[in-house]
DNA sequence: CATACGATTGACT
DNA sequence: GTCAATCGTATGA
């Protein structure tokens, strides 16, 4: 089932935790991509580390817009990474969608991947390749049955995830913001 | 206008 | 373990 705009707008540390577990499908013209989402991270306010802490621009508008929505940013010049806004709005936060394990579509996803299994979703880059997730996806409403959504298949988020320091930042670099699904 | 640098990945030693 | 790829964004002249 779909989740609420409440339970997104509660604040990243909170929620990041509370993907874990939760199901992202991507429906790019029918072709249906899913798969389980065990690793995140929390973007907080007031974070050194995070896109908004300079507050908003061109780039990381989304971040400050309504929780819920997607925020979609290139990396390196190369690859995509993909946030679910949270906290209210104009709050500035997110929690980035660091690994997925692959559910439904594995077929699209090797084609678009050309990997082995086990390193089709297993990076921020990474699923967003395996899952079609572009650019253009900046901003879709998760919660309106768009292109992409984030789902709730009943399966409880683990009761304690594994938490570290989160990955490939320079700034805040020890603040526990990092959780993953045990054992995955 | 110039330039330094990534919320990464994959290839290679 | 090391390192290049590649370009939008931020920052400063």
């Amino acid at each position: 089932m779909d989740l609420s705009r409440d339970w997104f707008a509660r604040d990243a540390a909170t929620v990041a935790p509370d993907l874990l577990n939760k199901i992202l499908r991507v429906d790019v013209d029918g072709d249906v991509a899913s798969g389980r989402i065990i690793e995140t991270e929390a973007y907080l306010p007031d974070d050194p580390a995070s896109h908004a802490y300079n507050g908003p621009t061109a780039r990381n508008r989304v971040m400050f817009g309504p929780a819920g929505h997607l925020y979609v940013y290139l990396s390196y010049g190369i690859h995509r990474c993909a946030n679910v806004v949270t906290g209210g709005e104009g709050s500035g936060q997110a929690v980035l969608l660091r690994a997925v394990r692959p559910e439904q579509g594995l077929d699209t996803m090797r084609m678009r991947r050309e990997r082995p299994d086990a390193e089709l979703a297993n990076g921020p880059g990474k699923l967003c390749q395996a899952l079609g997730i572009e650019l253009h996806h900046d901003d879709v409403d998760l919660l309106a049955g768009s292109i992409v959504s984030i789902l709730d298949d009943g399966t409880p988020p683990p009761r304690e995830p594994l938490i570290g320091p989160r990955i490939g930042i320079s700034k805040a670099v020890e603040a526990p913001l990092r959780f993953r699904v045990p054992s995955d």
